[in-house]
DNA sequence: TAAGGATATAATGTTATGTTGATATAATTA
DNA sequence: TAATTATATCAACATAACATTATATCCTTA
């Protein structure tokens, strides 16, 4: 009934929400956001204050990081305090990291797409 | 002698290789790619008929694929197969798919950035 | 070596994403 | 309640990524 060829499907709905994902950590400002929050939670002037990055630049990311549900907030006082909401969102970044270490060289040296 | 609110430093560098990293995954056509190869080699045209896709596209996602090193090439005759070449990216693929399992109402509904 | 199939590359137009800068909202404190 | 601080949002512009299409290269075999 198969193809032999064809592997399990991919449903379109999976490939959309993965490449979404994706995106989402593929910022040096979500980046450089994550890695500070892997640490502990921060308001958004901390995260300004650390990233050197104006304030609507930060905010503009942290939606984006919230809409992917790598983050999530809490209001306390004047100041919302950020933090990683998914264990797995540190596992994806060591991956990477780790990986990134091994094929430097190679990554570097990519200009096209 | 550091700033007690300083977790470890990233460099610019690897934030610009891990970026890069995360956007080679970022594209529903090369996440296809990397699934049919997760399953075993596959020449380009093999790729062109499952993806049905023009052979420029695929071939130019290759490229990319190639770059992130995320796959090697070996030409037997005319054909050149395609394979994983880091055991990492499936990993990393298996933690996105699981991620999306648990967060798709949220993704799903983003449309910034 | 000529022809044909398989793959790679590259130019162009289009769309998506990020930045900037200005403004809006929300909570706090005077 | 007015002024201030913290955060979010938005419009306009700049840039980067992708699709398309055409062409180039590489290998095989006649």
């Amino acid at each position: 009934m198969n193809k032999s060829s064809q592997a399990k499907t991919l449903s379109d709905t999976q490939l959309t929400l993965a490449s979404k994902t994706f995106r989402g950590f593929a910022d040096p400002t979500r980046l450089k956001i994550l890695h500070y929050l892997m640490e502990k939670e921060r308001s958004v002037s901390e995260l300004v204050d650390l990233l050197e990055a104006p304030q609507g630049r930060v905010s503009n990311h942290l939606a984006c990081l919230r809409w992917c549900n790598f983050v999530s907030t809490s209001r306390r006082g004047k100041y919302v305090y950020y933090q990683l909401t998914d264990e797995r969102v540190k596992d994806i970044l060591k991956l990477i990291y780790e990986f990134i270490n091994d094929n430097a060289a190679h990554i570097y040296s990519c200009t096209r797409m």
